[in-house]
DNA sequence: GCGCGACTCGCCGTTTTCGGACATGGATGC
DNA sequence: GCATCCATGTCCGAAAACGGCGAGTCGCGC
């Protein structure tokens, strides 16, 4: 066998579901959704160990506890270069706000690959800790989201939510 | 930058010219003539360390020096499954003698993919460790080889030289 | 008749090319 | 308002092209 470069994953319980953490030695590499559609089984050549994403989970945990609202993680998620840079243009959507495509596409100083944009805004591996779920359409409407509509709902009224100060929970994926 | 695997190589001179040796921690992965259509610059990222390559250099200078008529190495080919039993089979060829494309494709059990047998040998990245050059037309005429036909032809009368105990050389690439 | 070369056609794995489909949105023409 | 068209990067499947072939045919020159 040709020697590979170690991955390790976990899991960990949320308001939304069930998710996977994926990382190697450089940082965090993907984040699945329970349902999502990617592949549910964990390559067999990736070895299950908590401690090592203590780091990344620790700070979900704080995230879905409306404690924290930046993450501060090494990331190591794999794309084009183009997605690269719309994934890195994520990061700096603030916490409980959205944009649309559009706006995302003239962040990164292509106007006109607001389509380009939502596919690589689909490709995203790290949905949560790079905020996906901040961009939707120009007239408002939710368009998609890799774990579910329902669970891109809960997510924005969350952090809404949160954001201003309401202390009353909504159930997770209402209305 | 990820963590890439090593891998070393190494040059040597023969009676066909210069020959490039390739090859990581499993086995020899290539073999390149000096002017072949392979790329000519090594990878940036490989280290040349002829101890690492004297495995293999020592036995292909006892094959030049015609006192070598079989290799006993570690290999480490890249190619898709078909292309594998194709090598793996060039490899029980005898010293000295030839066969057809034909009778190759027959051998690994796929009489009609003779054609693919000649892209797949075409694609053989061990020359001379893997004798692709004692693969030759059903008329018997040289059609190709990575070196050159000059090469094949060459190389032929050498082990058929040798072979029968002729000891008058010829010179390289003559004919 | 016989031998040889040029041509045609089928075979098969691999590579390359091409056409859609996408987590969009603005500009047109009615 | 409402169809239509276009721009953009990437992936995916289908289709076609491309070889280090070989057997079969045919025509030609001896």
């Amino acid at each position: 066998m040709s020697r590979q470069e170690t991955i390790w994953y976990d899991e960990l319980p949320t308001p939304i579901g069930e998710l996977r953490l994926v990382a190697d030695a450089q940082g965090l590499r993907e984040v699945w959704f329970d349902g999502g559609r990617h592949q549910k089984a964990p390559d067999p050549h990736w070895l299950r160990d908590a401690d090592r994403l203590a780091f990344a989970r620790v700070q979900l945990e704080e995230y879905f506890a409306g404690t924290r609202q930046a993450f501060a993680l090494p990331l190591h998620p794999l794309g084009t270069p183009f997605q690269l840079v719309v994934w890195r243009e994520l990061a700096r959507i603030p916490y409980g706000a959205t944009i649309s495509y559009g706006e995302l596409a003239r962040r990164i100083g292509q106007p006109q690959a607001m389509r380009a944009v939502g596919a690589a805004n689909g490709r995203n591996p790290l949905p949560i800790v790079l905020p996906c779920h901040r961009v939707i359409g120009a007239d408002g409407s939710l368009t998609g989201f890799g774990g579910g509509l329902p669970t891109k709902r809960f997510l924005l009224s969350f952090e809404h939510r949160i954001a201003h100060g309401d202390l009353f929970a909504a159930a997770p994926a209402s209305q």
